[in-house]
DNA sequence: CCTACCGATCGGTAGG
DNA sequence: CCTACCGATCGGTAGG
């Protein structure tokens, strides 16, 4: 691993457990081990850091979905599917995901001599958009072949974004879950509800 | 409404809208009227502005749900209550459940001298564990009386409490859905699923 | 990768 | 409620 690497993987978790704005470079410079003005030689700015968190998890969950969204399958087994690869993505990266969804707001909001094309924050949300309507278009989908309840899919798929993005919050790598499990579970509690059905 | 009000709600907003650490006093103290000093004649710290808006709305969850446990109902009701209570008390209060949700983090750990019993990030945590658990109680409740599906209540009330507590990323106090309604619509759809069942 | 340092800003206090 | 100010800390740069 290189040391630029390291810098980056060490900010994340830092940057999830007290937050961008209370971790100071000289905080990210003594957990790595060298003086604050050393960290520029690897890297630009502290947004830097943060920019590239929340671009590379944003890249490999469009990614996924892109993949899956496009396959022929009906409406119920395609929203399992991009859950899962969703889950699977937020768990095995959850410092990333934790700080991409938690910190994004930190992003420049308009771009400065660093940045002249215009705005971390606005391509993230750009981003997020296009990877909501995507999800929200399955259920749609869903909804529209009569597959699925007559369910508001923007709540829904609002409803939806927000358990899978809390899991930062809770999921234990070191757990009996596996990622694939875990969004399996997921899965079936949004897909079939809690409640029991009577036989008739 | 007096000026200590008049600071508690406008710092609210901005600790919503930017963050606890990314709000200054200063900011705080422009958007009343007044210069940063004067606001310590109204307050302690910018923490005891955090710590009173992550415990009133930690109050008031948990006295409501202390209400609805003891109800003589069936699981399946009992849960549409809880959640429709709280999701009330949150579209109610959204800049005060959006601050205690994402920032209660930088709550005092330790008690300082001005907070000798010792930590309100410690207490704010008991209190939340107090109502998770009495949350998941009623879960429970319903698998064990067969009420509910045998999903794992834990996970479960973990996605429950993920998707209640993002509302106020999106809820609009302006748009068609009440509060109540909001919470109906969520109850639903976390008791039957998205996916519409064959009638046999 | 370091020493030395910059201007800016922070939460909070003294004293009126 | 204000002026004046404190020590601490911030992100980042110069120059080697």
């Amino acid at each position: 691993m290189t040391r630029k690497e390291q810098i980056h993987q060490v900010a994340r978790g830092m940057f999830r457990e007290r937050g961008y704005m209370a971790t100071s470079m000289r905080d990210i410079a003594k957990a790595v081990g060298i003086e604050a003005a050393s960290l520029y030689n690897h890297i630009k700015s502290k947004e830097e850091i943060l920019w590239n968190t929340c671009e590379s998890i944003a890249d490999e969950l469009i990614a996924n979905l892109d993949e899956v969204k496009d396959r022929d399958l009906p409406a119920d087994k395609k929203l399992t599917q991009a859950i899962v690869s969703h889950i699977e993505i937020v768990a095995q990266n959850l410092d990333a995901a934790a700080v991409a969804f938690h910190e994004y707001r930190f992003l420049d909001e308009k771009g400065g001599k660093r940045d002249p094309n215009g705005g971390h924050y606005k391509k993230f949300m750009a981003m997020r958009k296009y990877y909501r309507h995507n999800f929200q278009k399955i259920i749609q989908t869903g909804v529209e072949e009569g597959l699925f309840q007559p369910v508001d899919s923007k709540l829904f798929s609002l409803a939806l974004f927000s358990a899978m993005n809390w899991i930062y919050n809770w999921y234990d790598p070191e757990g009996i879950l596996t990622p694939k499990q875990l969004g399996q579970q997921f899965a079936f509690i949004m897909l079939e509800g809690v409640r029991k059905r009577s036989n008739k």
